[in-house]
DNA sequence: ATAGATGCAAATATTTTGCCGCCAG
DNA sequence: CTGGCGGCAAAATATTTGCATCTAT
């Protein structure tokens, strides 16, 4: 869809401390991933990225880097990491269309809270969510490898604002 | 689409002990929504429904109550259940594709367990989950409105079959 | 009476697939 | 070398929209 403005696009300065290569491609490699320059990119492009990305942004960014990539390659790459449990895939309650979002799989899971009114995304660790996974593994005597929580809601000034006007 | 056979269709017959019309019947109309034919056949089907259904599925049965039911009809129904925040929308972790479900909003949230090998899906309510979006509620000072948990993994049976035969 | 709902067809949006030439290992 | 990978176009899927007509209130 082409956003076109609002959203600022790094295009993959970060560096990290200690490595050249991202967790991802590192990750990548360990599992004997054939390395092509558009999955090299793309692995760039999801290491690098500060929050979830939709397959359009994936594409913009990639593009930036090499303009040789293609759509549907994004959209098998992130199939190959997903099925790899490398990357998460979120859809964030549906708040803008039925947009599918991506990023990489971190060391401990963590759940996306979104405003329904300013469309504000944030992240959220909790001791409890683990022990409600723990639980689930438990009672029905399973091994949970996925989880996904979505939280909407107003957030503090969306209330602020809705009292005040509204 | 549209296979004759193999699925039961209630259609409509679960008699509640005190009530007629369903309690999501009953919600739309104390909102002062609109009720049509077709809107009615619709309701009736989510409330009659027994677990989750997909946009095919509701048409399909309420073509069983009224063949006079369009596709468009049941998306545009949907969304304003969902605007009304009297259904719940679901995917499943996408285990089947990208196909949303859909289910009456229950007096108490509770989270989806799928197994991503036999495809079963269980339900799980648990005071840890109420705990849990109380905490992000304080936490970020916002309004908690909507909330939805998807847990994949393997459930006792595939477990076992897996250990003894792959 | 009339605002709002429905049906139908066509438009959109999103994701997948077939096929073939190309490249990493 | 060679099997998997990427590009391209086209198909498949899923959902939305414009408009004329109909209907619940």
């Amino acid at each position: 869809m082409a956003s076109s403005a609002s959203h600022r696009v790094s295009t993959g300065e970060r560096l990290n401390t200690a490595e050249t290569t991202g967790r991802l491609q590192q990750a990548a490699a360990a599992r004997g991933i054939r390395m092509t320059r558009q999955r090299r990119v793309i692995l760039q492009v999801m290491d690098d990225a500060e929050q979830h990305l939709d397959v359009d942004q994936i594409l913009e960014r990639a593009q930036k880097i090499d303009a040789g990539v293609h759509l549907v390659t994004v959209y098998r790459t992130i199939d190959l990491l997903k099925k790899e449990g490398l990357i998460d895939e979120l859809d964030l309650l549906h708040l803008r269309g039925d947009r599918h979002y991506y990023e990489t799989h971190g060391p401990r899971d963590h759940i996306h809270v979104a405003c329904l009114r300013c469309g504000k995304v944030r992240e959220f660790e909790s001791n409890l969510y683990e022990q409600l996974k723990n639980q689930i593994a438990r009672d029905f005597h399973m091994k949970v490898t996925v989880s996904r929580t979505e939280v909407g809601g107003y957030c503090a000034e969306c209330l602020k604002k809705m009292n005040s006007c509204e």
